[in-house]
DNA sequence: GAGGGTATGGACGAACGCGACGTGCGCCTG
DNA sequence: CAGGCGCACGTCGCGTTCGTCCATACCCTC
């Protein structure tokens, strides 16, 4: 994997597409070298599926932290959160009830790196207090939610007659 | 928003494509009404791109817990951790480091189903205590992790040469 | 039974997937 | 250093698939 993948994979997070000439226009890779990278990186098991998921532990992003973080949060909980959301690695950030105020999980490349996020959050004004859980093991890190769900209970949740 | 709109949805989500044809093949819906259906669902907001990431409010499961379990995982952590993964709504599952034992993610329809959820969890016999946070506000909940970090930082921390 | 919303089938042009082939570069070997 | 090899990249072209348009059929509701 070399920097034209990374910016490659980059793309398609950013854009939300995995159209061949979509890419081509963001990255000016030429379409062809496109398909070439993606068929590797499907082989590689980087990318999942269609959907371009990607496995963050092959492409290198394999730790995993939650972080609960305690804020002062006096002027608005979204002015905090969108500083906190600015650090890079945030992949999710909820705004929470309860004894924390928020509650983040970052994706990093090594456990160096939780340091630097770690400070990060501290350089953060607002934030006065934070609390990381190392993941030893993620065994499900998916956005797909509606996997976890049989089909009746879907429906039936949502109040749907077939 | 109907039975055959959740069907499609959730084959998309377990097949891992957005392919029509075996969209198709998966449900029995015309391909021409995937299409008629996928162009609705755009529309209304449902789903947010081509990579079919679902706006889960949109949907319909707007309500995001996060709880943290204590179990005893005298067998193998993996064992406990399969169970907990059969729990319907469980969208992410941690295995952590620290005092307590697994973190987990769900996406839920309404406040009423954590008490589901949790029951489900207090009725699997490892698990010894829970602990759950109600998430006001999801401010990311994006698995496209990438999006976070700037190209210069990837290259970087995955220690590639331009 | 008239009319709006919804669903389906067919047809067509455009976009895509993928294999085949050509080129350039580095590296080994004689 | 010439020649040959292999890998990465790019170009081309064809068959397939996709997306859209339109026409038709369905089904409630009034």
């Amino acid at each position: 994997m070399d920097e034209r993948d990374v910016r490659l994979l980059k793309a398609i997070a950013d854009l939300g597409t995995g159209s061949p000439e979509k890419l081509h226009e963001a990255t000016d890779i030429p379409v062809s070298t496109i398909h070439y990278r993606l068929n590797n990186l499907k082989d590689d098991g980087v990318i999942e599926n269609d959907l371009y998921d990607i496995d963050l532990e092959a492409f290198g992003l394999g730790v995993t932290v939650v972080v609960e973080v305690l804020a002062d949060y006096s002027g608005s909980y979204e002015e905090v959160g969108n500083k906190l959301l600015e650090i890079e690695g945030v992949t999710q950030l909820y705004f929470t009830m309860g004894e924390t105020d928020f509650i983040v999980v970052a994706h990093l490349a090594d456990s160096d790196r939780v340091e630097r996020l770690i400070s990060d959050f501290e350089a953060t004004p607002e934030v006065e207090r934070t609390n990381s859980t190392f993941v030893i093991s993620a065994m499900r890190d998916s956005h797909r939610a509606l996997q976890s769900y049989t089909l009746e209970t879907l429906l039936d949740e949502l109040g749907i007659e077939d």
